[in-house]
DNA sequence: CTGAAAGCGCTTACAG
DNA sequence: CTGAAAGCGCTTACAG
């Protein structure tokens, strides 16, 4: 084509606001540049975060991404799935609850999944996974260095994997010290859960010494109880939480607790699945598994008379405020003492 | 049909897993059942609450939600409502630094909108707006009562319309004061703009007694200088704020500010352009404002020297907390004392 | 290099 | 009531 007819065309395309049509174009490439995104939920600080994630590496790929919260309703994920086919290229997914079966039923065959929930049980996609397991085992080692043995473990949700495997860490670690006394009092991930369960702990004899949430919702729900009970934390009882959302920083006592990179877990599935998307099909690769940081704060006690030590510097900025905050990082260990939160 | 018939069709459907085509069933029915969602950014603690009330809306009509962050990038945007055609079936936007004209060259014309930023210039699409400055006004009659006659108002954006609104607000409402010295400093939304704005208020003489943040997040900055500073607040200054996100509960002191019903936003935005969808487009209806509310805590130094009043109560369950607390919710004058946030 | 035809997977009138 | 045809707006080979 010659240059010049192909600037006239140019501008006609501008003039005449010429936009190729969506589905048409979709429909004969079979390609929609979109991926679709399956939660449980699109709020809340945790999911807010992986969506960030997500969104980062999508953007980055040229992607548009499809959102669906399942508010864990069984038929509305399926039904999610179902109105999958012709709408998007792939598809990320965290839904703990859905069997593995119903992704093979209600998905087009071969299509690209990057699951984020633990089970890994479909051989067929994707998985990145979280060291849930570690994180929690080393939580407990640092509750046994400050004397506790008495510790009480708040549990998630029963068939939710992420819970179990905390749980199990959780197990493992007290039972390597037998004068330790385990307890565990049910949970499901939620806030309230863990308001409810500190009246039980509270009442327990001999009391423990810590309470151990299996997520940070809970470990606050605990927070808000115990301030109602006048208990005082760290100094009557110390608790901790898991996945370290950003609300855990500003609550009073600022929460110990064991950071799961949620934004990179994110862009990591997303980038997965644009390679699966690029490449044709093949291994689905082998299952990832993201590393976690103990974060200490206020609430487990650690920083209580070592006052002195204290040089708060927090910087503004909250992208990077947790690089500039004059934190000890021992990442061999992957331990992080954050004392700028500290009340 | 017979019935046996319509049966035997049905199990076919099943067992093949068949499902329809969505790109070619977009393409002859002319529906996606999809809205496009365009923000600034998908995540942090605004976002992530009108993404909730967005999708609460959409999915109980049925319509699923292709959500795009624009990073404040004019060509992502732009770019964004020319991959519209053919993809959804309306639009929510929140992107107060696009100017009108874009919309109009580069979306179908005659395609369902509604704006969720302020300006409103663009005739031909709904909009939602909050009463941004009823609720600065407020706020400053509220410190006016509790005696401060000197504040310094931190600004948004320049070029963003809720940001004028509010200092449009503090100013009218400082000036029937003639007594009241009013201060301005520039920011932009930003946390970190917020910790800047600090030093800048310390250092100007006679020294302000209050702070009044365009929002939250620079508040909260405000907090954070001011701690590094070992300013106390409210005893030597107080801090204020404009949103109520999450974090202000959590933040000690506990923030006052003016509660935007951002959820509610998201709702009503969604609920106005299904209404559009369904009818035969027509005139795109009056705007609509939605209130905002004074929420009194700690910052403001209101609560100092009436802890005799507080009864704690706090519920758990984030969901309802804000209903269960103990608040004075004074209806009639849009104002909430909400003391169980208080340290 | 250019233009016309075929076809993506559906739905919607329209004959039979 | 049932089946075949036309067409949504594109892209991709394929003739000319």
């Amino acid at each position: 084509v010659r240059e010049e007819t192909r600037r006239r065309i140019r501008r006609a395309i501008h003039r005449l606001r010429y936009v190729p049509h969506g589905a048409a174009k979709s429909l004969i490439t079979r390609k929609t540049h979109t991926l679709a995104v399956l939660l449980p939920d699109l709020y809340g600080e945790f999911f807010s975060e992986l969506i960030r994630g997500i969104d980062l590496a999508a953007r980055k790929g040229g992607y548009h991404l499809l959102v669906s919260g399942s508010h864990g309703s069984r038929s509305e994920m399926e039904a999610m799935l179902r109105a999958i086919r012709g709408r998007v290229d792939g598809l990320i997914a965290l839904a703990p609850d859905l069997p593995a079966r119903a992704f093979d039923e209600n998905l087009p065959q071969g299509f690209p999944v990057v699951l984020l929930n633990g089970g890994g049980r479909r051989a067929a996609s994707s998985s990145i996974r979280v060291d849930n397991y570690g994180g929690a085992f080393s939580m407990v080692r640092h509750l046994m260095r400050l004397g506790h043995r008495a510790v009480t473990f708040v549990t998630g949700p029963p068939s939710n994997h992420d819970a179990s495997e905390r749980r199990r860490g959780f197990r493992d670690a007290m039972r390597r010290k037998p004068a330790a006394t385990a307890r565990e009092v049910p949970g499901d991930f939620r806030e309230e859960a863990g308001y409810r369960a500190a009246s039980r702990i509270l009442k327990a004899r001999p009391r423990s010494t810590a309470v151990f949430a299996a997520n940070d919702a809970m470990a606050i729900g605990v927070l808000y109880a115990l301030r109602e009970a006048g208990v005082r934390v760290p100094e009557e009882i110390a608790v901790v939480g898991f996945d370290d959302i950003p609300t855990s920083r500003f609550i009073t006592p600022a929460l110990t607790t064991v950071r799961v990179p949620i934004a990179e877990l994110g862009t990591r599935a997303t980038a997965r699945l644009l390679h699966a998307l690029r490449g044709s099909g093949g291994s689905p690769g082998r299952p990832e598994t993201l590393r976690t940081t103990l974060v200490v704060r206020a609430s487990c006690g650690y920083l209580q008379g070592r006052a002195s030590a204290r040089s708060i510097s927090v910087a503004a900025g909250s992208q990077d405020r947790s690089q500039s905050m004059s934190d000890v990082d021992d990442s061999a260990s992957g331990i992080l003492i954050d004392s700028t939160s500290e009340f």
